[in-house]
DNA sequence: AATGAATGAGAGTTCATTCAT
DNA sequence: AATGAATGAACTCTCATTCAT
């Protein structure tokens, strides 16, 4: 196993970790555990559990921004997106509550603050873009191409992080929101 | 000073702490010296670290809900309640962050997700109520008075409770859901 | 209750936890509860806990001094002896094992030793003149009134106050020991 | 130091404390230091307390267990275990001490008083054979040959255990044992 | 005579980190 | 590149004791 897998392998063990057990308990022992190696080979990798974490926070901000970039045609771009994230966050939950997870942890991390503040910034001028395209190409009212609509869009994918509402209500709110956008709701 | 005050005293105390270190930087140490007690008294009032989460649990729930309740003119009571939680999460930033911490330790711990889904349940309610009644009076168009639209209403509302977006994101998307409702934009 | 019912009353409770739980686990706070009073007022009673101990040990002797009282006529007090004691051990087991609790502690408590070697001498001279009663009156042969007899039969009662022989085990070797002293094997 | 030596160091260190301090007074930062090792390697080698007894009782059981084993010529072999216990307790009276604490313990813990109940029915089959053997070679009347004497034997021999006797009072007791049984009173 | 409230000291246990090999 | 052994610091929780009432 190569220096570089191995290294993954040990944030991927991380990041389940904290999608399992949450940056409560985070324990780097069961870390290494899962990967199958001695805690002074983590430390070998990552000085620090700190350092584990960065590498957590990279491998998620890579995840979800992968999601980001448009797909389809321009015409179908916006509802692509909403889709992509939804399906995203219902394949692959562990993604949606690491990442709320760091949202808490940046709060008390300015470093991580920052990520994801480029990040989100990234996100928001995205969908802005998608917005414009779809008006442009006469699939959305004028009016829908604002920084306020895109506030909202990405409003209601992130609350989707968070298990309190269920899924039933991530659903429901997605399908109004594809309403208020004048899209077709989803139906897979 | 009272049993119960030095018992609200506590849970507060520990209610701070979680909103400014998570619960993974919760320490009952910590707790105790921030009411200026000794840890053995914390420990005479909350036999447990998890009897002291509850009371806190108790507390975010009761904070949260006393804002639920209709306020003004069956009119203006929507409006009225999204100004409402958007004004406490503003004031208090403390709740929003506790009660995303709990959202997220919910999926480790069944009593507190019972919990949530009756908070979150009776949440869905009024706010479906608030549309009807938004409906029957005339300002709101039929189509709006659903199950998908209050979902929407909340996923809005509880996005502001991360600090991923920051607090002019939520001011956009909460004006954006504010003219997808038909309401005037708030303006406070 | 009496002053002196209540004090009692806790010291036969701490006789109970020490039979049950040994030294290791005896806590003043179950000894209070199990009385029914407050902590404080077991402290009212007993200053330390070192001084509720001594009560115990009060306790303790004076129950197994009043067994060494000789009963009977002279001719049968040995034999009675022996079964007073094996009486006393098989309807009041705690006794003994707070007993042995007593001598392990009397290593580590030179004022506990002190008590321990005036009962057992009072205990090793009152076996003696048994035995010389005994021998007087033509029950025992002239050799079996000695220092290392009396220590024999000591040695054989105290043994039974630690569990590891178990009762037949205790019941065998007290009958071996009537038979060497030449008295009719006990049957009840 | 290799890893069998410390955990036997660790072991042996939690004996003495016992030995000294009984179970009421074992406190594991103290075995810790006596080895003089942080608190934390003792946990590295016993995870828990509990498991750290458990290599005590293993240890007390194997120091007993080899002292059980018949040596000498048939015919001295039943004279010669009981000088050998003898010898054992007065030179390492920390042994006695710990198997009478043991023996207590086991009223509260059945794991514990399954080793001490095997332990000691292999002892009592022990003297048992050993009788038979003094018996067969004539050393002995044949009366003597039962598990009542066997159980009256070991009844002094552990009566040796509690420190309550004295150990003028071991010896006569012994010695008077060595009497009825027709051996010559040992006198080392 | 009795108690609720409070505490200092210390218990067993955990954990990220280090280091010699 | 990897590990077994070790540790300092800190954690939650306990307990005998005190004190104002």
């Amino acid at each position: 196993m190569s220096k570089d897998d191995r290294r993954q392998a040990l944030v991927q063990a991380a990041f389940n970790e904290i999608a399992e057990r949450g940056f409560e308990g985070l324990r780097t022992r069961e870390v290494a555990a899962e990967v199958g190696v001695n805690i002074a080979t983590l430390h070998y990798y990552f000085p620090t559990k700190e350092a584990l974490i960065r590498g957590v926070v990279d491998l998620a901000m890579e995840r979800f921004r992968s999601t980001l970039a448009p797909a389809g045609s321009p015409a179908d771009q916006l509802r692509n997106h909403l889709r992509a994230v939804r399906r995203l966050l219902r394949d692959e939950p562990r993604l949606g509550t690491v990442m709320a997870e760091l949202a808490l942890r940046s709060a008390r991390d300015p470093g991580l603050a920052e990520i994801l503040r480029e990040t989100t910034g990234y996100w928001h001028r995205t969908v802005r873009a998608l917005l414009r395209h779809a008006v442009t190409g006469g699939n959305l009212g004028p009016d829908l191409d604002s920084d306020d609509v895109a506030a909202a869009v990405i409003a209601v994918l992130i609350s989707m992080t968070l298990p309190a509402a269920g899924a039933d209500r991530a659903d429901q709110s997605l399908r109004q929101l594809e309403r208020w956008l004048g899209l077709p709701p989803a139906t897979d």
